[in-house]
Parts: C-alpha cells; structure tokens; sequence
DNA sequence: TTGAAAGCGCTAACAC
DNA sequence: GTGTTAGCGCTTTCAA
C-alpha cells in the first residue's frame, strides 16, 4: 500500500493496483465490451479495494458532457411532480443518465435562473417543469423539454404534456353523468390549470349547462382553493359538484364545504386533479384526474435523447391522454 | 469576434474579450477583493456578452473541493424536509456553497447507495436526513451531519436535531391541559418518532394516566396513521384526543375519525408533528409541534462547516426546541 | 485487447 | 494589482 494517506484514490490508483493501465480502468467503469474478463475482474477488485469512486468533475470536463439531466421545478410543495422525475429516471437510468433538481427558490443569488446553475453543472439536457421566464430560456443553450403545459413557449423546446383540456372535459362530464347541473369549477394561474378550465367550459357548454368559475388571489394553493370555492358556494347555493384544478385547491375545496356544511359527497360532489398522493388519502378519498406524469416524465427523457442525437429535429409536442380515477368524492345526484 | 461558433466559451475566451488574464477572471468570479473596479466591470462585461458560464467540473478538478453539499432525502412525499433544506441554503450560500439533493428511490442502479452519488461529486459535506444504513456511512468521507434523531448512530457525524422527546411530552400536556386524561397515540418506525412516542409515555406516566400506543404496518405514511387510528378508536371507544406521530399520520387519522363519526375537535382532539404545509390546511387546521426545521437546516451547515475547518472536532449533538403550534384541531374537553 | 499521450477549463501558488 | 504556470482526474484518439 503505497497509497498517502487521506489522498482519494483515482484511476491511476486504480490502473496501479489491478496491474493495468488506466484507460482499460475507464473502459470497465463504462461497462465497455471487449475487455478480457481476467482484467475486468482485477480491475473491480482494485475499485472494491480502494473504494474507489470516480470523479464526476473530471470525468464531465474531459469527456464534455456531464450525463446528467437537469430538472427545472416549480415548488417541491405541490408532489405533481415526484411521478414526473421517477418517469425521467426510468428512462434514463439505464442509459447512464443522472438526474439533477434545480429549485428556483434554492441557489437564488449564485445564480440570476436556475438555469444558469444547471449549465455551469454541464448538463446534457433541461426539463423545465415550471412556468418558463424569457431570462431562463435566454440562458439554455442545450436540448431542452418543457413538461406541463404552459402559458409561455419555450423556442426550440419540445412539449410533453398531459392533455389537460382533455382532462378538463372528463373530470366535467363524469359530474354531469352522475347528474350534476350547477358545477363550479376553482382556477388558478399557469397554463395548465388555463387548459382545464377550457377543457370544463368546452363540457358546460356542450351541455347547455352555465359555468361558473371562480379563482383565488395567489396561484393554485390550498388557500387559493379554500378562498375560490367558498366565493363559489356563497354566490350559487344550488351548486351540487365542484371540480379543482389540482388536488391540492380540492383540498382547500374540501375545507371550505366543511365550513359552509355541506357533506361530501352527499351534500357536494368534488374532483380534482393530478392524482396526488394526497387524493388517496382517506379523509378525502378524493377522485381525481390522473395525467400519468410517470409517462410525461418518460416522453420528455425520450424528447431530450432524440434532440441530442439530432438537434435539427422538428419541435413536437407529445400530449398524455389523462385518465380518470374514481374514488368517493364524487357520487350521484 | 473569432470565436469558434458552437464552442462554449471558456475562462480565456472571457480574458481575451475583457483584455486581461484569465486568473484575474478567476478572482472576479468568486467576487474577491483588490481587484480594479475597471478591469472587474471589463470583465463582467465580457461574461455578459460571451453568455458566460463558469465550469463547474472544472473549477471542482481544480480547485479540489465542490462547494457542494450533498443532502440525502428520505421521500418527496413526506414534506418536512422543505424547510430543513431552506435553512441549509439560507446559510451555505451567502459563502458560495450549493446544495445537492439525492434521493434513495432515484439513481438507483448507478450507485449503490444515494451516497455514492454525492462522492462521486467531490461533495464537501454530507447531510443525512434520512434513517442511515451501514452501507451508507461506508462511503462517507468528508464531514457529515445527520439531521433529525435515527435509530443508528453514524460514527464521526454530528446530530442535528429537532427535541423529539421534548416534542412528543408537549403535545401530551396540550392534550392534557385541555382536559384529556384518555389520548392515544398513533406512531411509526424511526428514531423520531420513537422518542416521540418516549416523550408521550413520559407525560403519560407522570400524570398517572394510562398509554395507548397504536402503529400501522408500515413506517409513518397516511395510510399508517389511518390504520393505526382506526385500532386505538376500536379498541377504546373512550379516547377523546390522539396524539400523531406527525402530520402525515395525523391526516389518516382524521380520516379513522371521520370514519367512525367523530368530529374533530368537539368528539376528538387531534395533535400532529412537524408543522409541514398539510398542518396549515383549512380542512384539517391541525394543532401540531413546530420542529422548526429551518433552524435544524442552519445547524446542521454550521456543524459541517466547523467540522471541514477542524476536523478533529468533538462529535456533537445539537438539539433544537421543538414548539406547539395551535390550531382548531384540539379543544378543551 | 491494451497502452500512451493530449487535452478538457479551471484554481492556486508564485512571480512580477 | 495582475500575469504565468503547473496540475486536478478523467475521456478519447491513436498506435501498438
């Protein structure tokens, strides 16, 4: 053991010990074919040894690319988007990809976007999982997918999406097949909760039926949806059925019928949306729509790998049929 | 302009356009001192207008050191960690030090623990909030802090911590201080919320009165504290307030409460733990013990960073108060 | 199938 | 206050 003490062993330490040199050490770490078993094992045996762990840094500035994906997200409040990042890990994994979060709460004042952290890391790709800003768009110089719809379009950015219009109109129409007339429906900012709200109104409308929809002052909290939905039940006491535009303002939804005494779901139906893990809880039991965030997670890794093989490749958006879950918020008129 | 189109512009594509050298670069970078207000407005000019972004893979192979501290997460779903993690950022990036989050359930199959993947990035510092494993600490080397109170001692980190204990005995004599002589408390697996569990026995006990400890089958979710609940109402139809083991369970219990027809607060009271975003909701409005997790996240990058200035350091446990926030969901009996 | 050697873009020690 | 230079630990040709 002529290794210092306290120095971290690197690949040299490595090439040393198993008898090899080092490029046949960097072949076997990348799982390379066409090294003689013989080595391989020695070489493994050296890493096991030494508890060798190779240098990200050194391997991302001599190889030029870092493997790694950089997410872009909104709030780790609102768990839209735990499904989203284990679909992105799915495909990528396999593939030697990693996974890096940028909050744009956290890393503020180091960086003026998260954006600008995620390319000083090198990042091979970006998922923005939030309400673009020009600035942080401006900064993006590599393939990049917005996932979720969004009022504002990223240039040059795929779109994967759930198809939230889609979802609007079935969480809509599963109220009027279960009866329901006086339908009010909590909004919020974004463009998606925009979307679902179309997506209600298009159902209304084809129904002859009169929307009602009312939003809170923020975005789409719980608050914003306890706010939302009581304007909504003071101003039309014969509502029967609410849809939220999340699972979370179905939340703050749920408060205010409690305020206001009405049962759910016998007094007031309820839906929401994103199938959260939050919906399955059982004070709620809350049906929802479900935009399968797993797979949109999974188009975007699929949308980022075609464009860094092809950057010339035409922008297309990738739309997520949601579905809907049924559980006991909802019931007949 | 005879930069290459495509490359990335690098320190010395910044120094030629600004008309300095790239270590004068460099010390405006990291905003040190004495350098000319000239040549440092030159040379942020130049950044500007190459769309500048520092490698960070190099300046970690260079400069030996990351600036980067690497938390390891339990689960996106529990939200305690929200506020743990805005205290590390609060404190870690006025001095220029970024955080890094691993997820057990993520990156998986590249590494074999989360903490692999952080020594592969040259982290300075490791933060553990989650219940560590032998295999985990294995592969630490560099300073490390375990936030929150585990079952397993890490050798050589120090503890950040919220009371737990503390915790566990004031939400028992807010119980008992309203009145309540039969509270149950619904628990899990862990280190906290076995010393929350402690904490309850111990005011229990000091006021003669008899404990009623449920779990569920698995660790500390909704659906734990829901099935938990659900025993300890069976089996003691006389309980009028219940203790959880935190706001995740208390939710399940709420919903074991609606599902047996008592009313919280005026049939049971009900007392969570952690004060996450759930807590504050207005269906639930749940009385619960403020860990004060921010002020954990602040200790725990203090602890790291003393230790990385002096690493023979003693091991230390720092406890934080932990405080009761009230709410509607507990009431005089 | 394996080895040698040239960088990748930065930091830090030192010289001026 | 500013410039020069020697690596940091890898990947990636290219040759053997």
């Amino acid at each position: 053991m002529t290794q210092e003490i306290g120095r971290r062993p690197n690949i040299y330490d490595v090439a040393s010990a198993a008898g090899v040199s080092k490029s046949l050490v960097s072949l076997v770490l990348r799982g390379a074919p066409g090294v003689s078993p013989a080595r391989r094992a020695a070489v493994e045996e050296a890493i096991e040894r030494l508890n060798y762990r190779p240098s990200r840094a050194a391997a991302t500035l001599a190889g030029n690319r870092s493997r790694t994906i950089g997410v872009v997200l909104d709030d780790y409040r609102n768990l839209w988007f735990v499904d989203l990042l284990a679909g992105l890990h799915n495909q990528l994994a396999p593939l030697g990809y990693r996974v890096a979060v940028a909050d744009p709460s956290f890393n503020a004042r180091l960086d003026r976007t998260p954006v600008d952290g995620l390319m000083s890391l090198r990042v091979d790709g970006i998922v923005i999982a939030t309400e673009p800003t020009e600035e942080m768009f401006a900064a993006v110089d590599v393939p990049a997918v917005v996932a979720g719809n969004r009022d504002m379009a990223v240039p040059g950015a795929d779109v994967v999406a759930n198809d939230d219009m889609m979802g609007g109109r079935l969480a809509t129409e599963h109220l009027i097949g279960l009866g329901h007339r006086d339908i009010g429906h909590v909004t919020g900012g974004g463009g998606a909760a925009r979307l679902r709200a179309l997506g209600y109104d298009a159902a209304m409308q084809a129904r002859g039926l009169r929307p009602h929809i009312a939003r809170g002052q923020g975005l789409t909290t719980e608050s914003d949806g306890y706010e939302a939905a009581l304007k909504l039940l003071d101003e039309n006491p014969s509502l029967t059925a609410i849809f939220a535009a999340n699972d979370t303002m179905a939340l703050g939804a749920a408060g205010a019928a409690r305020d206001r005494g009405r049962r759910i779901p016998e007094d007031l139906s309820l839906i929401g949306y994103d199938n959260s893990p939050l919906a399955s809880a059982n004070l709620l039991r809350l049906t929802t729509i479900d935009g399968r965030n797993a797979e949109v997670g999974a188009g975007a890794a699929r949308a980022l790998l075609d464009r860094s093989q092809d950057p010339a490749t035409q922008v297309r958006t990738v739309l997520v049929e949601p579905e809907l879950v049924i559980r006991t918020s909802t019931a007949a008129r």
